[in-house]
DNA sequence: CTATAGACCTGACGGC
DNA sequence: TGCCGTCAGGTCTATA
C-alpha cells in the first residue's frame, strides 16, 4: 500500500520519464476515478499540457502542468503508475506522452483518485507536517502528542496531523520505539517521544532507499518491486518472531486496522 | 470537538 | 475443483 516512501519512490523514478514531456492524450476506463471536472472535460483539459513538475506531499501526488493548473493524484491501497507496462491488466487511466511512452494508472481495486485544481494548497493545507522535513523535529512530535488522548497509532495515521505514515510504517516505528500502539498520545514520556521520533525517520529513510515495500499491490514505475518490507521486522509478521527477543509477533485490532506488535518489548499499558 | 461506523472496490485466501 | 465468506486498509462522509 503506497505511503509515503512508497510515493517519494513513484515521485522519484517517474520524474525522468515525465519531466517536461507533453501530454498528447488522455484515456480514462473508469470515469469515478476522475474527482474533477467531468472524466471527459479532464482528459480534453490534460491534453495538450506540458509536465513541467512532479511533486509530492503526505500520500498525494501533484503533476504541475504549464497551464499552470496541478493534476492531483492518490494512489490510494492499490494504485500504482508504470511507464510502458507489458500489458494494460487493470489500467484504469492511460496518458501519452510526446516520446511515445504511456504511462498507465494501474489500480486493482480501483479506490485510487486523481483531479485537476488550481493549486496544491487545497490538498496541502489539510495535512500535517512532512515528517522527514527539517523543521519536523522532536518538539513538532511533542506538541502533537501532549495533549491527545487517542491511542498513539490513530494520531500517527491522521493525515492532518502528520502527513504519510500508513499502517506498516506505523506499525514498524512503534515497534521500533518500544510503544504499545494503544498508549494515549500524552502518556508517552519525554524518552518516549525521542525514541519515536527517532524510529520514525529512521523507518520511513531506510524504506525510502529500499524504494519501498512491495506487500501486495504495490509496483514501481518500470515495473520492479521494491524490498522495504524485506526489513519489516513487525508489520505484516503473522507466524513471525520478533527479531530483539524472539516472542511471537501479536495481531490486534486498533480502531479497525490490523496492528502487529511485540507483546513484550511494546508492552500493554 | 472526538469517536466510531460505513462506503468505496476486488483479489487473495481459508474452510469445507 | 469450486463456492462462499472474510479480510485488506486510505480517506471521505455520516452519525452518535
Amino acid at each position: 500500500m503506497p505511503e509515503l516512501p512508497e510515493v517519494e519512490t513513484i515521485k522519484n523514478e517517474l520524474l525522468p520519464h515525465v519531466l517536461g514531456r507533453k501530454i498528447t492524450g488522455v484515456a480514462v476506463f473508469w470515469d469515478k476515478m476522475v474527482k474533477q471536472p467531468t472524466a471527459a472535460e479532464f482528459c480534453e483539459r490534460v491534453t495538450g499540457q506540458k509536465i513541467t513538475n512532479l511533486t509530492r506531499r503526505g500520500k498525494y501526488l501533484f503533476f504541475h502542468l504549464s497551464s499552470g493548473e496541478m493534476l492531483v493524484m492518490h494512489m490510494k491501497m492499490t494504485g500504482s503508475l508504470l511507464i510502458n507496462p507489458p500489458d494494460a491488466k487493470f489500467a484504469r487511466a492511460i496518458f501519452q506522452l510526446d516520446n511515445g511512452a504511456v504511462m498507465h494508472f494501474r489500480d486493482p481495486r480501483k479506490f485510487g483518485k486523481m483531479w485537476l485544481a488550481a493549486d496544491e494548497s487545497a490538498v496541502a493545507d489539510k495535512l500535517g507536517p512532512e515528517p522527514l522535513d527539517n523543521d519536523f523535529t522532536v518538539e513538532t512530535l511533542t506538541k502533537i502528542l501532549r495533549n491527545r488522548k487517542a491511542p498513539v497509532k490513530p494520531v500517527l495515521l491522521d493525515q492532518a496531523i502528520i502527513a504519510g505514515i500508513g499502517n506498516m510504517y506505523a506499525d514498524e516505528s512503534l515497534y521500533e520505539a518500544k510503544i504499545h500502539p494503544v498508549r494515549p498520545a500524552c502518556s508517552l514520556s519525554e524518552v518516549e517521544i525521542k525514541r519515536l521520533y527517532t524510529a520514525i525517520r529512521r523507518v520511513l529513510r531506510a524504506a525510502i532507499k529500499n524504494k519501498g515495500a512491495s506487500v501486495r499491490n504495490y509496483i514501481r514505475p518500470d515495473g520492479d518491486i521494491g524490498t522495504a518490507h524485506a526489513e519489516f521486522r513487525v508489520a505484516h509478521g503473522t507466524g513471525k518472531n520478533c527479531p530483539r527477543c524472539g516472542t511471537l509477533i501479536k495481531r490486534i485490532v486498533v480502531r479497525g486496522r490490523g496492528t502487529y506488535l511485540c507483546p513484550k518489548c511494546q508492552p500493554e499499558p
